[in-house]
This record gives structure tokens, sequence and C-alpha cells, in this order.
DNA sequence: TTAAAATAGTTGCACATGCCACTAATTACA
DNA sequence: TGTAATTAGTGGCATGTGCAACTATTTTAA
């Protein structure tokens, strides 16, 4: 009925919504639901950061940053310290509770990619990557430049 | 600082996220919604289709295309008409309002689009679409196949 | 050294989105 | 034919997200 030529656009909100879906499922049993994960898994990678650092890493608005880590903590998975050097920022902690999820938490992640590398080679799926790369640059690139106010 | 490697799940999440700004940043003059544009978009291509047709084809929840169009059609860019063969749907058109900004609405998806393929080759351009197409219809074959309410 | 600018984090608001329960109409079938 | 099942659309709720205004602290510079 409809044309069916999708744009790259299209198919990117595709898998996004579709990718928060499944994240979502998957990980309600344990409270965490599908705006945490990122976090976690950043956190996996590197904890103690910052929820500065987290947000300019992951490039998620520091509100919506604050409120991720909030619930995590009430949901017992992080805690936050108050850095000594500087009283206005916090230093992120996993929680012992945090490590005991994280094969599972990451587990996640790794059972979406195989889902969608489904019939693609090694070949492809390298490829995907180094494309997705490349154009997550050229977004975050003109995103940025584009809202530093104009000094003048 | 944190280990630089991204997933294809992250960079799905910035492009998906970076490009909602940038719609919803251009297409605010016209009263336009991030939200919306999709679905003016695919009216572009057919004009006409049922809410069924547009959730369906875009592969988005009926509730959240309900309140797409409810906001479309209060700003005078759709409107709906019951269906006689069949009183539950409508058909949606577009107002004349809605074609006068037509090329203007596809050129803000056309921008984007060149924005994030800077630096890319045309061969790379088609390779990231196909990979993404092939991405996209192993994630929606897996989340529709899901949740079909097992009969039993 | 003090006043101004910058920075980390919080909160409220608006909006997008999916899910669910619901209504009205249509279709299937006993 | 009449009842049950299905379908199109609506509305309420929960959540995620970005933005903007705000506070408290730190840094810069006059």
């Amino acid at each position: 009925m409809i044309d069916q030529r999708h744009t790259i656009t299209r198919w990117v909100s595709l898998l996004y919504r579709y990718g928060q879906m499944y994240i979502g499922e998957r990980l309600k049993a344990h409270g965490i639901g599908k705006g945490q994960h990122i976090f976690l898994n950043a956190l996996y990678k590197e904890d103690g950061l910052s929820q500065e650092e987290l947000s300019s890493y992951l490039k998620i608005d520091k509100g919506t940053t604050a409120k991720a880590l909030k619930k995590l903590e009430a949901q017992g998975y992080v805690l936050r310290q108050v850095r000594a050097e500087d009283k206005r920022s916090y230093r992120v902690f996993l929680t012992e509770k945090a490590w005991r999820i994280k094969d599972e938490v990451r587990g996640v992640l790794t059972d979406w990619r195989h889902i969608l590398s489904d019939g693609l080679t090694e070949e492809e799926q390298r490829l995907a990557l180094e494309l997705l790369e490349k154009m997550g640059a050229n977004a975050a690139r003109f995103i940025e430049e584009n809202d530093k106010t104009p000094k003048a």
C-alpha cells in the first residue's frame, strides 16, 4: 500500500523505540526502567563518576541524568558521595546489589545486539557500528556546535 | 577517562535523541512538535490513510498515533473523515495548509540526513541504510512475534 | 579580596511514547 | 439470526527526555 522506502531516520527511530521496549521488558523484574540501564552500564565500565561526567559521556541532559540516578539510588543500586574537593558534585558508586546483577544487565544489551545482528556477517556488523559511529559523531558535532549561545 | 567503545545501541540512542532535537527545533515555528512530523511525512506520500494504517506502517502505538493526529488536526494540518464503509475508522487527509509547507517539512529530514552523511561516500550511505534496514527488520520481527499473546 | 562568571546538581514543565482498559462498530460462526 | 470475537479509535497513566530557571559552590578577574 505505501511505498516501502524507509530512510535512515525512520529506521533509527524504530530501532530506538523497539530497543527501549526490549530493555524495559527485560529489566522490569529488577525495578530498573529503560531510562536507567544506560547509567548502570556506564558505571560498570567506570565506577565513581560524577553526574556531569555521566551526562557528557552519554550525551544525556543533566536533568535526565539526575532523575535516573535518583531512581537508581532509591532502588539501592547506586549511592552518591559528595566530593570533598568540590562540594557541588558527587561521585556515583555502584552498590553490591548492582554488582550482583552486572552480567544480567550487560546481557540484556548483548542479547539485543544479537537479535539485531541476525543474518549479518561479522564484517557487516563491524561496518554497521563504524557507520553509526560516523553519523553519530556528525550529529553530536552539529548539535553541540549549534547550542553554543553566540557570544554576541 | 572512560573507555570510548560505543555500541550500536548507544549510537542509535544518540542519533534518535539528537534527531528529535533537530526536528523539533526546525518545526517549532509551525507549531509542529517532534512527534508529529513523521505522520505528516507519511501522509505526503499517501494521503487519506486510516490511523490504523499509519500506526502499522510507522510501527507506532495506536494511542500515540491518535494523540499526534489530534494535535495536527487542532493546528489545522489534517482533517479526519469517518469512512462510510466502516464507521469505526477515519480517513486522515492533509489540508491545504499542510500541503503548503510540504517542501519545508520534507526538507528538515533531508537536511538532517545530509548532516549525518557528512564525510560518508555514496556507497557508505547506501550501506548504512541497508544495514539499518536489516537490523530494523530483525527488531520488528522479534518484537512483533513476542507480543503475540500465546493463545493458550 | 571581593564581585562576577562559570559549574554541578535539582526541580518543574512540556511533550512523546507505550500500555491498558474502554467504547462503538464490524465480522465470524454456531 | 444472534452472540461472541475482532477491530479502530480514545483516554488515562507511567515513564523518559530536554529545557529553563534556580541554588550552592567554585573559579576568574578587576
